[in-house]
RNA sequence: GCGGAAGUCGUAUAGUGGCUAUUACCUCAGCCUUCCAAGCUGAAGACGACAGUUCGAUUCUGUUCUUCCGCUCCA
């Protein structure tokens, strides 16, 4: 009988002995919450990025791929809200959970309370000093108390900066001040028109991106569930106004359908509607998967209204507007020019893998009556699994080899394939699940005379003789 | 960020203020074997880092880095 354990101690230890995932700079003591792919981490991360690609993009004939840059204009970032919201000393409020720049909190109160300018100067030498504990002394002093909750039950003072900045330039001097992006839609938003005009786009329509993204979370962890530098996959769908909702819920159901596809149990996920919305959105949802340590977002489906589009109209100076020729029934006349509304659909990569890693990685007790054994088997989706198949001559003598080459040379331009010829058969089928290889193919003496060889099945651990010709055609087959 | 715990070969582990720092698996070379982790022979590989105490520190102390657990945070 199987046993079957899911703990995220075992997996993060498989995927260090198996090649998956490395701690970032391991030999210099590590970067904290920093991993690189390893070999065989990245065949998996491209296949899911692949699978990603296909349904969005070529699935899709209204739906086209970007690639935009990771250095952007700091005035996007200042449109987007990311510079304001998060530059600023904040205080939270234990009670009310609210969260408020230092300088509007204590503004705010002298305003309400027609104080004169003494507090303020007071705070503006301890913001210059960048004194969060000063900060907070004076808050308490003055008895500042939260608008909401009414209470003085106050968080420290802390400091957000949730952007990575650099220098554009090569001269310290003269160069200028410019973000690692925190998210790669802003880089759809602000190509917004490209794509639009050279793609000839009709609304309503979306814009595909995978890529990197930056966040220097204060709290980051959970191996590669929350990194500093993660990949997301965007997809930003632009539609009439007004026509926002049914749009939301078809991408809520055609999200979901997509993480259904990989095999995963429906009971593993859950839809976690947000009551409190960003200051962009008019209604937002998390798909949440049952992680080792709990159910926890792994993409979010957000309706942004014209929020954004808006906002770069208004800092570019430069019209963010679609002319719609189709008409309105309601009017008889088209819908003219508007700033479409967006849906956004964004889905962690790297929790994506760690989502198909957990539902993998699987340990089974094989024993029997006089010997105990026990495997661990990634139960990848073939599609997913970074190797597809490995071809194994039973010994290296005898000319199996030869014959095991020639089989490599017709599949490995198709799909990965693994060659070993060294240890006993029985090991080298045990190494091919650990790392999630779903066929495996043995050459022996037989193959010499009626090329037939045996196929044996990751999972079921089932073995079955078919011909040699046939391999290619059943590993393609299973990809589909 | 706060509180707690922990870092010994690739993985999992034992142990010690003092002799060449265990053991298993893994890896590598060879022999043998050949359809589910076989055997034999041999080899490589670790006390996270930096200080301090000490004649001597992997062991005690401090700092730091990293990881895990709980809280917190998550536009």
């Amino acid at each position: 009988m199987a046993t079957e354990q899911n703990n995220l101690a075992a997996i993060i230890a498989h995927c260090k002995e198996y090649g998956f995932v490395f701690q970032s700079s391991e030999i210099y003591d590590g970067l904290a919450a920093v991993y690189d792919y390893g070999q065989w981490g990245v065949e998996l991360k491209k296949n899911i990025k692949d699978t990603w690609w296909r349904s969005m993009v070529y699935m899709h004939e209204n739906i086209v791929g970007l690639d935009s840059a990771i250095f952007m204009h700091p005035t996007i970032w200042k449109a987007s809200g990311h510079v304001d919201n998060f530059s600023d000393p904040m205080i939270d409020n234990k009670d009310s959970k609210k969260r408020y720049r230092v300088d509007h909190l204590i503004e705010g109160h002298v305003e309400q309370m027609s104080l004169g300018n003494e507090l303020i100067v007071q705070m503006e030498a301890l913001l210059a000093k960048d004194d969060f504990g000063g900060l907070k002394q004076l808050i308490e002093d003055n008895q500042i108390k939260c608008p909401i909750s009414g209470t003085c039950n106050w968080t420290e003072v802390r400091q957000f900066n949730l952007m990575f900045a650099t220098q554009l330039g090569s001269v310290a001097e003269e160069s200028d001040t410019i973000y690692l992006r925190p998210e790669t839609a802003q880089g759809i938003f602000v190509n917004f028109l490209n794509v639009q005009k050279t793609g000839r786009m009709k609304i309503p329509f979306g814009i595909a991106q995978i890529g990197k993204a930056f966040r220097n979370e204060i709290v980051a962890r959970g191996f590669i569930f929350r990194m500093r530098e993660f990949e997301q996959m965007e997809m930003q769908f632009f539609v009439r106004p007004g026509t926002q909702k049914e749009w939301y819920e078809h991408w809520k159901k055609t999200r979901m359908q997509w993480h259904l596809d990989l095999g995963i149990a429906k009971d593993k996920y859950r839809f976690h509607d947000h009551v409190k919305l960003a200051h962009y959105a008019d209604a937002a949802c998390d798909i949440e998967y049952e992680f080792p340590m709990g159910f926890k977002e792994v993409e979010g489906i957000h309706s942004r209204g014209d929020f954004d589009l808006k906002q770069h109209q208004e800092f570019s100076k430069k019209k963010q507007m679609y002319f719609d020729n189709d008409i309105d029934e309601v009017t008889g006349k088209p819908y003219g020019n508007y700033i479409p509304y967006v849906i956004e659909t964004s889905i962690g990569l790297d929790r994506t893998i760690l989502m198909v890693l957990s539902e993998a990685y699987t340990e089974e007790d094989l024993s029997t009556e006089d010997k105990k054994d026990s495997r661990v088997v990634l139960k990848f989706p073939p599609k997913l699994a970074p190797i597809k198949l490995a071809i194994l001559p039973l010994m290296k003598k005898d000319g199996l080899a030869e014959i095991a080459r020639s089989l490599m040379l017709e599949c490995k331009d198709s799909f990965l394939c693994f060659y070993e010829e060294k240890d006993a058969i029985g090991k080298r089928y045990r190494r091919m699940d650990a790392l999630g290889t779903p066929f495996c193919v043995t050459i022996d003496h037989q193959t010499k005379e009626d090329q037939t060889v045996t196929i044996r099945y990751r999972d079921s651990m089932a073995q079955e003789r078919i011909h040699m010709n046939d391999v290619k055609d059943i590993v393609m087959q299973a990809l589909k």
